[in-house]
DNA sequence: ATGAAAGCGCTAACAC
DNA sequence: GTGTTAGCGCTTTCAT
């Protein structure tokens, strides 16, 4: 019987080759499955192996390939669900391919993103994804073009030309949430947005703002958008309230958004849908068991991961052609914190509770 | 003007080595911060390095000096805010030391956590931070000990004898939710849990079963436990609810179990906490906005990092001694979902809209 | 079919 | 102080 210590040195290629009575090179092949190695001397690797518990050392073996098996993934933030599950689909598609994700949080700061960039690069990954903090142009898409790296960005961008995007298609899905909205009767709606991720942002509000004036010329359609942090579009709403402005319905373009939406409506005492509606971009767990459940736009955050998989690998094999901008399409689902304006106990405004 | 063409090969050290006329061990020198080199060549080096837009590959660095600069991190799933702050805090505490950390997902699956960790293992990490699927008995833990890694077991762990441990102390903070219950005069008390975790969800319900006991002997808890997923939760709450049971309060000793308690009252036409209390273990960013507000055990994600990245720490750099098992007080906040039985206008149970 | 030799990019010993 | 040499663990010619 042959034990190694548990703190041993790990078995090395030439430990194998020496145990099966052949050369580094010979194992080499046989685990790189060669078809010509003997059938015998197969065996005899592959029972050394097995002895010695040998496994490649990867980083190792790309050293010397020049290519390294691993894709970067970067994401504005690791406590969402909504990144959460796309670092779990990109982790789940590279290693169907055989490489390591090594997903990087960016913690919304565009600095940052360029140093964990700068340090992928560094890696030597064979590609990136990359959720950008802002847009498709900020410091790091420019490392990233500058560097030659391969990369495909996702979410917060529109179509590029320097890069493949894929995205939610949030335009559609704003135009979709304005028609249900207008066809309830609701004539004075808010939009609430963060202003920092610009183009995106803008691209949703406008296509609201165009299907509700559309299907009904009368519609008033506020806009409360906070440059880069949530707290001063808490007190721009609070203010906005407090003017006794009085929407039937709120519509988020971001998470954060419908937080701060409902803890205002709590704080004046209103109740979804009968004082005030609300939809919210981007759906998370819990808006299905709250009461009430709360209306919104679901990210198809796999197709997405898998649009990014498939694109990225085609561009790491070499394939060319000028950049391809995808839009994966939302669902949009009313759930019951939206109602017709008027038709509650409550309307009319009066503060409760 | 010297231009390096986007795709040319990233320049190594002996690139520098030429282009500041010195070897490449001078160069590493200097890059290594090693005092003993002239300082003119010091300048001739650093401004090779800022002409050619040189920067040391850190694996091949590693591979030389036989230890990798990476931390692996394993957590059951990337998607919940807890283990989403968790990975950011690790990422954090590695970079600051200099190290890069490797994020994966067991994707609460044991034997996916085995194999997570034969590859991190193949990286030769220096160090793991291991939340285990189950707890620190299942087959990761042994591998990790069988091949000598150093790693840290953290959130769904008890006192260990083979690896350091961090976790919570859900412990004390289950007998405070007990205290509380208790004091607000409930006296029928469901607990809800998930049993695979076994040993730390047995503590957190002794520990309340005990302290509600013994403030109030006439106490009735009830438990219902799954064993693994959470759907078989909900048949079982749904049919003890159709048998007439009606405790006063609720305690969740999981995040998903308090989603269903709240969707199971909804269904029923429950409102908390007139109808009936709810407490949660763990906390998340959306129970401060609904309405009612809901009661949680807030864990210390925070703290939890910084004590697991310390000791890893300490015994990649060679501390000895025995394990150590640490934990770390939670917080409970009280919120709106908690009440006292019989002062709300529903009580007694009809149901109600 | 196989192994010796070279080398991926880097650092550590050890001469000088 | 500095360069030469050797080698981390692996793969890949290229002779044989």
């Amino acid at each position: 019987m042959v034990h190694r210590e548990a703190h041993a040195r790990r078995p090395s290629i030439h430990d194998v080759a020496n145990s099966a009575g052949v050369s580094a090179a010979t194992v080499s092949k046989v685990l790189q499955g060669v078809a010509t190695v003997k059938p015998e001397n197969v065996q005899r690797v592959f029972d050394a192996v097995a002895l010695l518990g040998y496994r490649i050392d990867p980083l190792a073996s790309d050293l010397r390939r020049a290519k390294r098996r691993i894709i970067g993934a970067i994401v504005p933030e690791f406590e969402s669900e909504f990144f959460g599950s796309m670092i779990t689909q990109l982790e789940r598609l590279a290693e169907q391919r055989g490489y390591a994700l090594v997903a990087a949080s960016s913690r919304e700061s565009e600095a940052r993103e360029k140093e964990i960039l700068a340090r992928m690069h560094d890696w030597r990954v064979s590609g990136v994804v990359l959720a950008p903090v802002r847009n498709e142009h900020g410091p790091a898409a420019g490392f990233m073009k500058k560097n030659g790296m391969t990369g495909v960005l996702i979410d917060r961008v529109l179509a590029d030309d320097a890069f493949d995007t894929v995205s939610a298609d949030s335009v559609s899905a704003s135009a979709e949430v304005a028609r249900e909205l207008v066809e309830r009767g609701h004539r004075h709606i808010l939009v609430l947005g963060l202003g920092e991720q610009a183009a995106t942002v803008r691209a949703r509000l406008e296509s609201f703002r165009e299907r509700a004036l559309q299907l009904a010329p009368d519609t008033r359609v506020d806009v409360i958008l906070s440059e880069s942090d949530v707290e001063p579009l808490r007190s721009s709403l609070r203010d906005y309230f407090a003017k006794g402005e009085r929407p039937t319905a709120v519509y988020s373009l971001f998470l954060r958004g419908t937080l701060v939406a409902l803890s205002e409506f709590r704080r004046r005492g209103w109740h979804c849908p009968n004082d005030i509606s609300l939809v919210g971009f981007d759906d998370a767990e819990w808006m299905q068991v709250t009461w009430p459940a709360i209306a919104a736009v679901v990210q198809p955050v796999r197709q997405i991961a898998i649009q990014a998989m498939d694109v990225l690998f085609r561009r790491i094999e070499g394939g060319g052609g000028p950049p391809i901008a995808r839009l994966e399409p939302c669902k949009v689902l009313m759930r019951e914190s939206v109602g017709s304006p008027g038709n509650g106990p409550h309307s009319g405004g009066g503060k409760r509770q």
